[in-house]
Parts: structure tokens; C-alpha cells; sequence
DNA sequence: CTTTAGGTTTAGACGTGACTAAATCAGGGC
DNA sequence: GCCCTGATTTAGTCACGTCTAAACCTAAAG
């Protein structure tokens, strides 16, 4: 089966999309989540239905078929294996990471995927904290925990995942010291939804204050679970 | 500028074309290096030449414009860079990369670039001998010396460039021990052109036969030149 | 039950990069 | 100097992925 990277890309939309418990997903979703028309998806949508990689009814959304969801899953790989050999191998910030490897992602072969795996010694998760689907394909578990806009005052925290999107805000994260691994105390949930949280740990470190908006990209899990 | 992947492509075939002294490069030419129609060629060359990236005489072949030679450097650095980032770093042979490369060449960014070319040390070859173009995108010198298939009986050479052609090609010379560095002995030169070579200081080593379309492609020098 | 607002699909168009078939040009043979 | 062969360009088509404008469906409000 031979598709178009901008195939590969609506199917990794739309798995993301499920994942983000929409659980058909609509034609305005995935238009907003790559930025075209809604015309130009539902064009896309009839030609990946032909092709069975999803299940479309009209006017109500898709979802992925099991082909559908392997292509996905192995653009994913990619991608994540790409930004962890970016970080390790050649210095790049895990901030900085997430544009080159959208670019590449379609145009690796199989044989660099697994070279790649080999040199990062077949990681289990990106630099952001997302997991890397395994080379099996199989769809990883959902993540546990909660998001720091779940927390509350005075809790202790561990940065579990930064959902990477906005580079400008993960790079202020990354300046703040706020990244994978890091624990947290959350100092103060003000009423209107900001978040200050002091990164533990780390002499030179300033209290953070986050807009929910940012808060709920960062997902947490209790302190210390295992060492 | 921006340019399409497949502008690109043609931009570098004419650049490797010129450098085969073809004074003015020819649509056929193209075409049969890039394995598209003529008339397919032929409108390309329109667009390039609205672009000035090429002067184009029409029924007489073009020639690249300063502005096109350097993206077709760009191109080639890219390609040539990350040759010698793969066999260097993720364990390629140097018989494996081309195809790789030419996938990966017109998606990495600038600052990707940068950053191989650091971890390489800013290398001034690939693994088939080629030079790199530097940072400055100025035109490397033409390769010296000659040929093998221009050399004579009882030579002994030096190899110093394999033309990153035909895959099956390359890994036979690779798996005989022909590569960049080697010093050959040439054994004989049958009338009908072929060339029975072999790798010194290889103990295990055992002649070779090359029929001179491939010889052709093996670029030699003196021995022992500098060291 | 009807209306309506908003999302979705249809219809028609465009640019890119490819093709085949047909017309045209250039240069060598006579 | 004319003709012919082979290369090149023109003309017309197609698939892909995008768009805008218009038609259409769904679901919620009244």
C-alpha cells in the first residue's frame, strides 16, 4: 500500500484526535488540527475510506480501522523516535525538536527506524514523555495520571509528559525548568485558573505561574512511584 | 525562494550533468537521469527559467544561473552530509546510503545541517570520495587525477572516489574490498576493456574483474601521494 | 413540529508534475 | 541546398491536494 505523506498525516490527525477522546472524529477537527479547509478533509476522507484505513459515516465523523491505526502508529514511531535521536545524538533541546521531525517522519525507511531504535538502545518514550509505539505496532496503553490542571495546592508532582505543541511555550517551559522528570510543588491554584509551581531540585530554579491552558498539556503522576 | 522537491532535483541533475562536461545540459539528458519523459523536462525548464534559476536556449540545453547552482550545492551538501552521517554515526556501509540520502536531503532544515556537519567535524568528503560543498555553497574544485578505467597495466593506484551510481554496484566493490583509500595493483587490461585489479595490503583479498563501465566510475590517483 | 444555525458535503476551479500524441526544429547526408 | 532523422517542444489530459461558493443535513431551540 502506497500513500501519499499527506495521507500519512490525516491518519496521524485523526489517531491523535481519537486519543483525545473524540470518539468519532469530525471533519472540522481534523481541519483545525492540519489547518486546511473542511472541503479539502472531506475530499481526503472519501479517498482514505476507499482505501479502508478509515470508517467514515457521512455527517458524522470517523474513526480509524485497524489498517488505518497501524499507519498511524508507525508515522508516530517515527516521529518520536526521530525527536529522541535529535535530543540524544545531536544536541538539539527537547523544545527544538518537534518541527524536524514532523519534516522527516514520512521519509525515513524501515532500516533507519530500526538503526535509530538501536543507537537510542529502543526507547519506550520521547523527550516530551509521549510513548514510542513499539515495533510491533501495537497501539501503547493510554497514559495514567493526571494533568497539572487537574492538581491541587500544596500537592508534590513529577512531569510525566509536555504534550508538544507550541514550540514557544515548551521552550518557556524548558527555560523554567519544567520538563520530563522534573517534580514539582504546586505553590497556589489561583480562582481564574493559574497555576504557580516551584521545580524542585534545582538551586537556580524561580517559581512558575501557567495559564490553565498550559497547565493541561503537562501531565503529572505522584511523586516518587519508582526509583 | 521557495522551491518544490522536485525543482530540487532537477536543479542537482543539471548540476551533475555540467560537471560530466556536458557544456550546455540537454532535456534528454535530464531525462534519462531523473527517469521522467521529455516533454515532462521540458516544462520543468520553463519554470526554472521563470525563476532564473538556469538559462535556457531552447532546442540547445541550459546551463544553471549562480542563483541555481547554489541550491544545487545546497542540495548536494545535504545529500553528501548525510552520507557520511550515516555510515559515520548510525553504521551504514558506504555502499547502503545513497538512496537514504536522497530521500532524507531535501527535508532537513538548516540548523540540522549544522548540526551533522559539527558532529562530523565539518568533513570535506562523503564515504564514496565525493567532496562536500561547504557552508559557503562556493563550488568544490573538479576532482584530479584520472580515471581507472584510464589507467594502464602494472599501475598502482590509489582510489580515490567511487560514483555513488547503481546500489548492486557498489556493494560488490565494497564486499571486494574496493573502496575510497584502497590501493589496487592492476593486474591486467584485456583488449575488450577489462580491468583485472587487486586490493594491496588486504590479506584476504582476491582479484577483481571490472568491465570498464565501472571502471569508469572509479576515480584513482597516485600512491602514496601525502600521508 | 417547525425553524434555524452550524457543520458537512457537493460542485467547480486551480497549480503542480506527470503522461501521450502530434507538431516543429536542427544538423548531417546527399 | 534539400531532405530526413532524431531530438525538442506544443497541445491536451490526468491525478493529487488544495481552495471558495453554494447546497445540504443534523440537531437543538422554540
Amino acid at each position: 500500500m502506497m500513500l501519499s505523506d499527506v495521507m500519512e498525516d490525516y491518519l496521524k490527525a485523526i489517531y491523535q484526535l481519537e486519543r483525545g477522546h473524540d470518539d468519532r472524529v469530525k471533519t472540522s477537527a481534523i481541519a483545525e488540527e492540519l489547518d486546511v479547509t473542511p472541503p479539502t478533509v472531506t475530499s481526503m476522507l472519501e479517498k482514505l475510506e476507499d482505501r479502508e484505513l478509515i470508517d467514515r459515516k457521512k455527517y458524522h465523523g470517523v474513526t480509524l480501522t485497524p489498517e488505518g491505526e497501524t499507519v498511524a502508529l508507525e508515522v508516530i514511531r517515527h516521529h518520536r523516535l526521530l525527536e529522541a535521536y535529535l535530543t540524544e545524538h545531536l544536541d538539539y533541546d527537547w523544545s527544538e525538536v518537534h518541527d524536524e521531525a514532523d519534516r522527516l517522519e514520512h521519509h525515513i525507511s524501515e532500516d533507519f527506524e530500526d538503526r535509530v531504535a538501536a543507537a537510542l538502545g529502543e526507547p519506550e518514550v520521547d523527550p516530551h514523555g509521549a510513548p514510542i509505539p513499539g515495533a510491533d505496532l501495537e497501539p501503547p496503553q493510554q497514559p495514567t495520571g493526571r494533568t497539572l490542571s487537574e492538581s491541587a495546592a500544596t500537592d508534590r508532582v513529577v512531569v510525566r509528559e509536555v504534550a508538544d505543541d507550541d514550540p514557544e511555550v515548551l521552550s518557556y517551559l524548558s527555560d523554567h525548568g519544567i520538563e520530563p522528570g522534573v517534580t514539582l510543588e504546586i505553590r497556589e491554584v489561583a480562582p481564574f485558573g493559574m497555576f504557580t509551581v516551584m521545580p524542585v531540585g534545582d538551586e537556580r530554579a524561580e517559581a512558575v505561574s501557567l495559564p490553565s491552558e498550559v497547565a493541561r498539556h503537562i501531565r503529572v503522576g505522584e511523586e516518587v512511584p519508582a526509583e
